[in-house]
DNA sequence: AACGCCCATTGCAAATATTGCAACGCCGGA
DNA sequence: TCCGGCGTTGCAATATTTGCAATGGGCGTT
């Protein structure tokens, strides 16, 4: 609808693959370079861009405080986080916490594992919808058409010899994982790696959120871990129970506030 | 220089303080409501902005992502990683490492401790900049006018009774570490916490990133961290070295190329 | 259950901001 | 020193955005 902006967001994501000349931006836009400048500028007043010494153009660091000052105002986020840690102190594992957003699923809170095997995953990168199972459980509770619209819009990598193969293998463990509440992964995005996880409910029943548990095989074999099922499901009516009661949205009404300085941490 | 993409962009910091309506942000904009309404489209569409069910805005998942990338793609923090992850192992103790860019310095990666004591803090998050070890390094460099601008237009929080109280104070401390080419921030920050950190240097010899050591008074007393200040140094040397060295800026030419999936992670 | 209010949304016309072009100036290489 | 490339800016035409007012839908109230 606004011509402008929509080509200025263009820019990020193009920026997200790697570094960039003033006319390799406006290329791609398919403007006048004096355009692409002209777009750019903004973009880096506000530190969403940078622009480095050598004249090109990367994303700015802008964009990490952003998206940390967007995830930390997650209320789902703020309430889930000590039931994390409990859960993380009683087994020992690794627990994630995701949500679903516009054809992604991404990891809003995680707590490392005890154990000296750490998973690589990171706060905020997407996850492979396919075959996580917290995405399985955001993607099940979605309207049916819009499911199966995006089920057939997914690439389904082979990961393993375990992950979800095609559209209609997921649509069908999708459909397995509404009925039953929970959701796992059994070695479909690395071999040796299991998760299990359960939903988190808002006011209105549906999934807002979804945690899960993790281990590799070397720590806890999947039959363990699917044993723990119990006290994920727990914890994740807990944070469901505590979502749903207290609606704490501060409402902020207009003119420029004093945002307060919240407490920062260390180097 | 481009009035709706500067007004487009501004609406992201305002949504990071919070949830907003339709004409919060209108207002705070100082816009007419359709007009905010026809700048948040394109912000949705592209993800950065999500509307909520109840048809508030707030700042979208696409953001995380981004960041994400964006991140990820810092050739810094790439060639540091593994030094991180070996200084770690050597010390047990927790490892930072982060840049500076338009008054801001953050955290761009994060090695944990390995103590069950560990640090509030998050890669993206901006740092403290007026006590951090890592701040007085990455600041220290800047040329003289940008560094005591800079100085004066900063706050100086008390966290602790070691918090660097003013400009000036913090200027002298800026001008001490210049000189040694180290910094340390005891206590400064929260009471119990004492780091130490050493600069990384770009090709052109001014300072790219800055690592620390961190650790709780009850891990280890601050003369025992100083004292691990020659290892966080020779680290902080091999990857200026590494990065002085091998200059991979994969030239991209124009033209939509796919970007190749990258590995992705479990929930 | 019906009413009324509030809020998001859209058509339209005026006006303003953006676009592409071409010329300029700068830096680095030959 | 000269040449070439690249980023940058003035300008005029144009397309785009803007504010207004009217519409429609959802929700709480009476």
């Amino acid at each position: 609808m606004s011509q402008t902006v929509d080509r200025a967001l263009t820019v990020l994501p193009l920026l997200a693959e790697g570094p960039a000349t003033l006319d390799q931006v406006a290329r791609r836009l398919g403007v006048h370079k004096s355009t692409a400048l002209r777009l750019l500028r903004p973009l880096c007043d506000h530190g969403l861009v940078y622009r480095r010494p050598d004249q090109r153009y990367r994303l700015g660091a802008r964009l990490f405080s952003l998206a940390q000052e967007a995830m930390e105002s997650l209320d789902v986020r703020e309430i889930a986080h000590p039931h994390l840690l409990r859960l993380n102190a009683e087994t020992g594992h690794t627990v994630h916490l995701a949500v679903y957003e516009e054809d992604e699923v991404v990891y809003i809170d995680k707590v490392d594992s005890r154990y000296p095997v750490r998973m690589y995953s990171r706060i905020g990168r997407p996850v492979a919808i396919t075959v996580a199972a917290v995405a399985k459980l955001l993607l099940a509770d979605l309207p049916e058409d819009e499911r199966r619209a995006l089920a057939e819009r997914l690439d389904y990598p082979k990961y393993t010899p375990h992950s979800t193969p095609d559209a209609p293998a997921f649509l069908a463990e999708l459909a397995r994982v509404r009925e039953q509440g929970w959701a796992t992964d059994l070695g479909g995005h690395e071999e040796s790696i299991n998760c299990v996880a359960a939903p988190v409910r808002g006011p209105d029943g549906r999934v807002a959120a979804a945690m899960s548990l993790s281990a590799p095989n070397v720590v806890v074999g999947a039959d363990a871990l699917v044993g723990l099922l119990p006290q994920v499901r727990r914890t994740a009516e807990a944070v469901s129970a505590e979502y749903c009661g207290r609606r704490t949205e501060p409402d902020r009404t207009a003119g420029p506030d004093e945002h307060s300085d919240e407490h920062e941490e260390r180097p």
